[in-house]
DNA sequence: CTGCATCCACCTTGATACTG
DNA sequence: CAGTATCAAGGTGGATGCAG
């Protein structure tokens, strides 16, 4: 394919790392349901599913630090928040979704390899 | 029909399923290396840099038992054994490498939005 | 050379209670 | 409604020693 070994290290340490930013256990549920529009905290809560508020909190935080989503807070009595992903938020999810549609497509032959293994 | 939203959320627990499983510390670094041909433990070890043995083993038997590398052991003394990325693992070595680009292409954003965030 | 077993520090997650 | 604080529990990764 791409023949240039100058940079390699570098590269997969790149790679490792947005693996491991975007594979915590909630960022990518709450990135993929942001992406039908903005959301208020407890409505993204309910579609989210199973998620504790401080997880929600944590996880939209570390997604606003980096550019993904934005907070709007309106001062209202009771106070509304909405959630709402960026150009980069909506960005990166389209090579997040790549690897999944390759996920969804051959998780039988990862389970086929894991029954042959635990087999043997 | 419209099918692509019916399934829209257990699609999105496979993508994070599948992240947390590439996302781990290790994982890609190692595939990532097996993608120039097979290697004994200790050559692998060495290209990747910073792994312990243990982890290395972990991620090494993770991945076979997935189907993504095979092992092969030469019983010569002292031993020789040889890790090789199978096919699977070669294919899925295409969509990671394809969010690895984006990661590569859009760091700069992500740390301009960090540094607006943590100044603020 | 390869890899298992053990122990341990750290981090992530979750449950619960409380605040504006 | 949205968010913070605290504490407990489990998982992850690393150091070391031993074995085939």
């Amino acid at each position: 394919m791409t023949p240039r070994h100058l940079h390699e290290t570098e590269d997969c340490r790149a790679v490792s790392a947005v693996l491991q930013r975007v594979g915590d256990k909630w960022t990518v549920l709450v990135v993929s349901r942001l992406g039908a529009g903005p959301m208020r905290f407890n409505e993204l809560r309910a579609a989210v599913g199973g998620i504790s508020q401080k997880m929600l909190t944590t996880t939209l935080r570390a997604l606003e630090r980096d550019g993904f989503v934005t907070r709007t807070v309106f001062p209202t009595i009771p106070p509304r928040v909405d959630y709402e992903l960026t150009d980069l938020g909506r960005e990166l999810l389209v090579p997040v979704q790549a690897l999944g549609d390759w996920a969804l497509k051959n998780i039988d032959r990862v389970e086929a390899a894991r029954m042959r293994f635990d087999g043997a």
